[in-house]
DNA sequence: ACCACTGGCGTTACTTAATAACAGACAGGC
DNA sequence: GCCTGTCTGTTATTAAGTAACGCCAGTGGT
């Protein structure tokens, strides 16, 4: 049987683990795939990347309009729609279609495919990568003769921690 | 090996098949489950229902606001999104949360999980059912202590048609 | 017959999400 | 220095979805 990894690693282990870390690695792992695929990672790309690195939970795109209007005079919806897309192109962040969410990617690889697990208790996300489910879902395909070339899929649920604390939150 | 289903028949089989007979049987099957389970399919939401499955593609909201305002003075926001969550409810249609669209649904049986394949080319959306890929899903999550709700699924590629025509149009 | 309660719908207004289009700034190559 | 492309600022607009209020028809009890 194949071993699953989890890519976000602390998101659903303890709530309070050392996020700074979590920031600072995902800044430098983003730095240096930028500088090796010849990318521009820019100060205020990095800045909003920071702030999506902000939590294990998914940001609404105006919820990074508001932080960056904080620091800056400067901030509309162009501002932050065209760091995400950039930071999404070079796979550092991925896109929730189910919550108009954004987060970052814990594993920068350009154009990998993303399976989230989503608690609508506590609002966490974490990121599988699961080879099997993958070729699963190719196998399906095959046999219809679709050709696939991106996947999305978002499971809902409810993280072990919220299972045992009885949460309930709706962090749908 | 599972065989997989593909719940929308004719979705990739011919282009120009009998479509009209794709929305009598739906509206059929509606009228069904809704007597069987209690609930009431009004004017609006089957007229609603029926625009829906005016394809085989996802079709906008406010597209079907359009639609419906071309045969009735009133329509607003509201009219459509409460029909099309009523619809949603009753299984009877599925929002496709990659392209903000909604698809009828073949099999409509309350809650079941929903699996597409969407060509990006002619925009055409196959609903699969295959537990296999469910149970899959079910053990990545289970061995990470997480608990399943709902998936969402949304693979896009192109179907056997658009490969052979070797159509690259940007339904996406 | 009367009343109260409910669910469905019309209506207005608003929030959130995302994009278009144009202009200035700024860096790197020549 | 100057051209060129890319990044960003700015304004405006479209698309998507929701909140809140009120009307009315149907239902069910008294
Ligand atoms: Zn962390
Ligand atoms: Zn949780
Ligand atoms: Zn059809
Ligand atoms: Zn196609």
């Amino acid at each position: 049987m194949n071993q699953v990894r989890e890519t976000v690693l602390k998101s659903f282990a303890t709530a309070a683990h050392d996020h700074g870390r979590c920031i600072k690695t995902a800044l430098a792992k983003a730095e240096q795939a930028c500088v090796t695929s010849g990318k521009r990672l820019t100060p205020l790309r990095r800045r909003v990347l920071e702030l999506v690195w902000g939590s294990h939970e998914p940001v609404k795109a105006y919820e990074l309009l508001a932080l960056l209007g904080q620091e800056r005079e400067q901030a509309a919806p162009p501002t932050v729609y065209r760091a995400l897309d950039f930071l999404q192109d070079a796979g550092l962040v991925h896109r929730i279609a189910s919550l108009n969410a954004f987060v970052g990617c814990g594993e920068p690889r350009e154009g990998h495919v993303s399976q989230f697990l989503i608690c609508t208790a506590c609002g966490t996300v974490a990121e599988l990568a699961d080879p099997a489910l993958s070729s699963r879902i190719a196998d399906c395909a095959e046999r219809l003769g679709f050709r696939v070339a991106r996947e999305t899929m978002e499971i809902e649920g409810t993280c072990r921690n919220c299972q045992k604390t009885g949460k309930a939150g709706d962090h749908a």
